[in-house]
DNA sequence: AATATATTTTAGATTTGTCTAAATTTTATT
DNA sequence: AATAAAATTTAGACAAATCTAAAATATATT
């Protein structure tokens, strides 16, 4: 079946959602769609028709099986969307998540499936985000907020949590991507600063609010 | 402003249909949309409220100069689409329509002048189509069908006349693609079926059917 | 020129996705 | 447990894009 790009939207959004908490609300789907809920009632007992979700009367929504596929292959799509705008056309990360929006919803399984291979078969967005394989299954990843790691142990930098070109503009200026290797040294209990090697150059100290925004994995070595 | 995808349509039909008529009617439109004549008058006076036609009842519709130039921002998008389908991702030509209809209503006109960059400002689609540029402008090229053309003179394919898969396969078998140099060395009155030499191999015959798909310019030699 | 035929428009209805305001149900507070 | 507050749903309306059937206009034919 072909599903309207409302309904995609709404799918993906209960998706998200579901992240936080197993029931989504109808408000909180309200807000992620940056609608009223009595539209977001109206559009979930269509999609409980589609069969796509489970809902009951005042209690919220969840996604059964089939609105999971779908879920997974919109998100499949946006996000390889984003990963060819940046890896192809050069855009920056904080420039995609728009564009990729509305690319998302171009139906076309030749079409992705093609991108996908051209592009290499990414398994990461460039936020970090894991892009879901044909079949939905998302590779896994650490994403452990730097802050939480002792100094010395080798990290790699995994996802950022926020995308907006002040960040990415902070990160280019420190020479820290996605992949980036690094310790951290010290941490300054003054305003929280960390000082940190990054691929072993010499020492840089970052802010609070931009390490806050790393997420990172711990490097086995070998 | 920005447009709907239906308004987009409308407009794109107007400007195809113009090439034929310098007024196009209703009932044409209609059959081009594949929707009944009262949708499209009503459609027509919503585009001419948002000053993209002139029109007049009973009469028919014409673009004005805005219309003209959202058009053909819409058929630069289709266009540079379907390079990129064809060139990038590996599909036939006849695998590119419907998937460019869609991409060619995502806005945003960062996306659509890099993946210009990334083609390298192709001048032609797949199917030997100019693609305007930034400003609208269409490259000319001669497109004089084949079978007009006297034996002995030097030709080059610049487009084909359709794009079925059933051609697409039957120019494969013979090497004929766009760029590709021949000679007509004589023509059949049996059956319209014609004798080339295709870049100067040996020759072949090809039926009239396909000859008629055909369009060339004349080489000027040197 | 009168009439028949084809084309186009108008009028009124339908579907999708949305809205506001009022009613209902759930949750929190006293 | 009763009541207040918050969340959710229902009811009724609206805009966009479409449809059908009927009316109006233009074109073609006798």
């Amino acid at each position: 079946m072909q599903y309207t790009i409302a309904e995609e939207n709404y799918i993906k959004s209960v998706y998200h959602l579901q992240q936080q908490s197993a029931l989504v609300a109808t408000n909180h789907l309200a807000e992620a769609l940056q609608t009223q809920p009595a539209s977001v009632t109206d559009m979930v007992k269509k999609l409980m028709g589609k069969k796509l979700v489970h809902y009951e009367r005042y209690k919220g929504v969840r996604l059964n099986a089939a609105g999971k596929k779908l879920a997974l292959q919109i998100i499949r799509k946006h996000r390889l969307w984003e990963y060819f705008l940046v890896n192809t056309l050069e855009f920056g990360w904080d420039e995609v998540h728009e564009v990729a929006e509305q690319l998302e919803h171009v139906s076309s399984s030749k079409l992705i499936e093609q991108l996908d291979r051209f592009l290499g078969h990414p398994r990461f967005d460039p936020h970090g985000d894991p892009i879901p394989d044909k079949e939905g299954k998302l590779a896994f990843q650490q994403r452990l907020p730097l802050l939480d790691q002792p100094p010395r142990k080798w990290l790699e930098i995994t996802a950022v949590g926020d995308e907006s070109p002040a960040l990415l503009e902070m990160l280019g200026h420190h020479q820290i991507h996605l992949g980036t290797r690094l310790r951290i040294l010290r941490s300054f209990s003054f305003d929280g600063s960390i000082e940190i090697s990054v691929a072993d150059q010499k020492p840089v100290t970052i802010s609070y609010q931009l390490a806050k925004t790393l997420l990172v994995k711990i490097i086995e070595h070998d």
